[in-house]
RNA sequence: GGGAGUAUAGCUCAGCCGGGAGAGCGUCCGCCUCACACGCGGGAGGUCACGGGUUCGAGCCCCGUUGCGCCCACCA
């Protein structure tokens, strides 16, 4: 018996019922198997903090899409899901939480700090995964890993093992970026730029010795607390003679020497610097050559410490203003002037970042880039669009070392221990016993924690095992695709290359697929902090997950940005329910009745054109899909189900379908819309999962002929068929429908009352035009709503009123006479001879073109001959009729 | 200061190898035609940012200009 479809498509409670179904069948397992092929995504981890939000909805989706059509083709498709503990955005979050209930870390104390964290994740981490469910993705939940279970630790501790021992990880008092606010160092990628309004200060220090004074400009004059020099450039003559002089630092009151450095921009401002090693990169390097002392001013929290004299304990902002203050009245400040400039931010917390000197990790950087380089300059990992590797390149060309340790809790911790007694450092994957040097027993573990990308860096193979050497490793690794945000390119892309090159001896993933940011309608990006963002899950629970998902897929190129509109999740559902009502539409007409495969004789032109058509949706889609046109193959399958199936093969062959008296004839176009609705399900399934599969199994239900899966997503994907190919019966289908539209069109324009029926001759001198026109009678009749048809080689007998569609390879008249106007008659002809005429002139201007015969392809000039005759041909009949009409 | 984008219908965007400008939404006209009004049929609407160039032929390729965002960058 066949299930009883709804009116309207209703992905309410289908949608899950269909992923539980999924999941028990376990269609999303993939276990090593080496008679098949693998395919390979590992998706990036969400941080457990996260919520659903339109980027994931998009990333995911993407990725959905490309392992359900390989599965489909066959390949043994693994998709490796997890998340992430994205240390510093977790901790803050449990910070606040503390926050709220009057209590700071530190008053925890580590060891129960880390306990909350682990509540946390057993309570919050599983939300976002079962968020992704929602949108139908179909990875591996048995595989379901965590940046910090077991295996993942292990790996992070190998890694670092490693690259210690190589040499490649070291611990060094180095310029690095500190946040005030999370009070961590942070990385390079992690420090954002941006442009604020602020004032250039001219300051003076006077010269020991002399009455005069050097005048400087500095954005940050707070920092004046920790100068231990001032700079001039050596070819400056204005101040050639005051190098090696002294000046007197105010308010610390201390001696600075005038130092000579190239550094030094003559042009810039007095072409005076003052320097202060410690908080500055560009600083801290000229006091390096310069042998200057670095005085650190600043506390942890971004106040001044106890170096800064009296504006000890003060914010760094409060003593800017404080400092300028002094400074004036001691009559040391020049001028204050407007200027806007790049300031650094951390990109969690926005916070200015404060450029410090610390003891951190980092992991050097030059030898390990080479292979990541190496691999995609060779191919060997292709990015897509390829215009992403400009990018690449320049970040990999300016690579600096990567500080690595943060001064938090949430986290893989260093696998570093001191001995408590000689102070000897160890670097272990596990706890030491005894210390090698002094054979004590107790040490002390480095309390930072790694970088959260540093584990993420490892995420392809570290998800499938590594560092044992497992089946999954050798049969999944190297991944094949991986589907990312151009955002995090610099955070996570880069670095799982080097990171896979380096650990595995191979590339990581052969493609990495980028996407775009989906912004508001608006075109602002969507943020928590503008409240723009619109949540899928809502979406979904109103137009349900198969509209999100076609939605934010269909209508935009790969690495663009796209917008978010209602409008387009509107337009994704109707097709939903376009399919739907079509699928409702031969299963209605299919019921009792057993469709057999009709005889080659027995598919009428139509079939064939409808199938031909379909044959070669089949391998468009199929090519788009394999170079990750994911939007152009989604377009063109909309296309062919609404606009070639549904507006024409379906009305065409609902005459035979009412017509129970020819039960070949039936049964050939029952045959072919259940093929042809097959095929187009399956192309449409990896955009539109739920749908498609709910009707694929209603149909299987209906006819149960046993050539059926379970399944739609583990049915096989349909291929390109040489039988398939009918070239002729596409042509004269498509004169068919020439005509049709013709006669539509001019009954509009003449006003013809839509139920109005009226008869209509054919008439053409070429007799195989006439025959298709006879075969296609019925159809041809319900399309253009003729209650009878005849057809001749000559126009004679045809009264003059009649209205005349001129086609390429017929015209249609249609006596009308008691309904018409014929001056309108008239002008509507005389548009179509406009029209003729320019295409004549177009045409006749390029065949005429001695060069254009001389270079353009045999082809294009024969296709231009013919499109030529037919128009000349058009013209002479609408003449013809235009000439007897107003005589 | 570098780099990579983008500019196409009223709006949002597609446009593969250079060979008669497309979609969705909106708009106008007409339809509750026995799958679907989340629908059907028919229209209107474009100097493909601007200026050069290559080519028989340019939305597409080359050079330049302008607008718009984006990324990167240690000039105080």
């Amino acid at each position: 018996m066949s299930k009883e479809l709804a009116k309207t498509y209703d992905p309410k409670g289908i949608e899950d019922s269909l992923y539980k179904k999924w999941i028990e069948k376990k269609y999303f397992h993939a276990e090593p198997d080496k008679s098949k092929k693998p395919f390979t995504i590992v998706m990036p981890p969400p941080n457990i903090t996260g919520q659903l939000h339109m980027g994931h909805a998009l990333d995911n989706t993407m990725q959905d899409i490309l392992i359900r059509f390989k599965r489909m083709q066959g390949y043994n498709a693994l998709w490796q899901p997890g998340t992430d503990h994205a240390s510093i955005a977790t901790e803050v979050r449990i910070i606040d939480t503390l926050k709220a209930q009057g209590i700071s870390k530190e008053e925890l104390g580590r060891e129960k700090f880390l306990e909350k964290c682990w509540e946390w994740k057993k309570e919050y981490g599983g939300r976002i995964t079962s968020q992704l469910r929602k949108l139908g993705s179909s990875c591996d939940w048995d595989r379901e890993r965590f940046t910090m279970d077991e295996g993942c630790n292990k790996a992070v501790n190998e890694v670092f093992v490693r690259l210690y021992d190589k040499g490649l990880i070291y611990k060094g008092h180095k310029m690095i970026n500190w946040c005030p606010v999370c009070r961590t160092t942070i990385s390079d990628a992690e420090v954002l730029h941006e442009s604020q309004a602020s004032h250039l200060w001219h300051i003076k220090y006077k010269i020991i010795g002399t009455d005069d004074y050097l005048t400087f400009a500095t954005t940050r004059p707070e920092t004046m607390l920790g100068d231990t020099a001032v700079a001039v450039n050596p070819e400056d003559d204005r101040y050639k003679d005051l190098v090696g002089k002294k000046v007197m630092l105010p308010i610390m009151n201390r001696e600075m020497p005038v130092v000579a450095d190239d550094y030094v921009d003559m042009e810039f401002g007095t072409g005076v610097v003052k320097i202060t090693p410690a908080h500055d990169p560009n600083d801290f390097e000229l006091g390096k050559r310069h042998d200057l002392e670095v005085i650190n001013i600043m506390n942890d929290d971004g106040t001044i410490n106890e170096n800064g004299g009296k504006y000890a304990g003060m914010d760094r902002y409060e003593a800017r203003d404080a400092i300028v203050k002094e400074l004036d009245e001691m009559g040391l400040l020049v001028k204050i002037e407007d200027y806007t400039h790049e300031v650094g931010i951390h990109d969690r917390c926005h916070t200015t970042v404060e450029p410090l000197v610390k003891e951190q990790w980092f992991v050097r950087m030059d030898e390990l880039i080479r292979p990541a380089v190496e691999g995609v300059k060779n191919g060997e990992i292709r990015l897509v669009p390829d215009n992403m590797e400009k990018t690449y390149f320049n970040w990999t060309d300016n690579i600096r070392d990567w500080c690595i340790s943060r001064q938090l809790w949430w986290g893989h911790r260093i696998p570093a221990y001191t001995c408590s007694k000689c102070k000897e450092m160890i670097v272990s994957k596990t706890a030491p016993k005894v210390c090698p040097k002094c054979g004590h027993t107790e040490f002390e573990q480095d309390p930072d924690t790694l970088d959260t990308w540093f584990s993420s860096a490892l995420w392809p193979f570290s998800t499938l095992g590594w560092p044992e050497n497992t089946d999954e490793l050798k049969y999944f690794y190297p991944t094949d695709v991986l589907v990312t945000g151009y955002d995090i390119i610099f955070f996570w892309v880069i670095r799982m290359i080097f990171s896979g090159y380096e650990q595995m001896g191979k590339e990581p993933f052969r493609t990495v697929l980028f996407h775009g940011l989906v912004r508001d309608a608006k075109g602002q990006k969507m943020s928590k902090s503008l409240g723009n963002g619109i949540d899928p899950l809502e979406v979904i629970d109103k137009y349900g997950a198969d509209a999100l998902r076609f939605m934010l897929i269909t209508g935009n190129a790969p690495g663009n940005d796209m917008r978010f509109s209602y409008e387009k999740v509107e337009a994704a559902r109707n097709f939903a329910n376009k399919i739907w009502n079509a699928s409702r539409f031969i299963l209605l007409n299919m019921e009792g009745k057993t469709v057999k495969r009709p005889g080659d004789d027995e598919l009428a032109p139509v079939d064939r054109w409808i199938l031909s058509k379909m044959n070669r949706i089949v391998s468009d889609v199929t090519e788009n899909m394999e170079k990750y046109e994911l939007g152009v193959a989604a377009a063109k399958i909309y296309d062919f189900i609404w606009n070639e199936l549904c507006d024409w093969y379906i009305e065409m062959v609902k005459p035979r379908l009412y017509n129970s008296d020819d039960a070949v004839s039936q049964n050939a176009a029952l045959y072919t819309l259940k093929k042809v609705l097959i095929a187009s399900l399956k192309l449409l399934h990896p955009y539109m999962p739920f749908v498609t599969e709910e009707i694929y199994c209603t149909i299987k239900e209906e006819t149960s002929d046993g050539g059926m899966d379970d399944s739609i997503m583990i049915s096989k994907w349909p291929e390109y068929d040489k039988g398939l190919d009918f070239p002729r019966d596409e042509k004269s289908i498509e004169m068919i429908k020439e005509a049709v539209k013709g006669v539509r069109n001019a009954r509009s324009a003449m006003n013809v009352p839509p139920k109005k029926k009226a008869e209509a001759t054919v008439v053409s001198a070429d007799n195989e035009v006439l025959e298709s026109f006879k075969t296609g009678e019925l159809y041809f009749k319900a399309l253009i709503n003729a209650p009878e048809v005849t057809y001749s080689n000559d126009k004679s007998g045809i009264p003059d009123d009649a209205l005349s569609v001129v086609t390429g390879n017929a015209t249609v008249y249609i006596p009308l006479a008691e309904l018409t106007d014929l001056s309108e008659e008239i002008a509507r002809l005389e548009k179509e001879e406009k029209r003729l005429q320019g295409e004549l002139k177009r045409s006749n201007a390029m065949l005429s073109n001695e060069k254009f015969l001389a270079k353009a392809p045999e082809s294009k000039i024969a296709e231009e001959k013919e499109k030529l005759a037919s128009y000349e041909k058009m013209m002479e009949e609408v003449k013809e009729r235009l000439s007897s009409l107003k005589g």
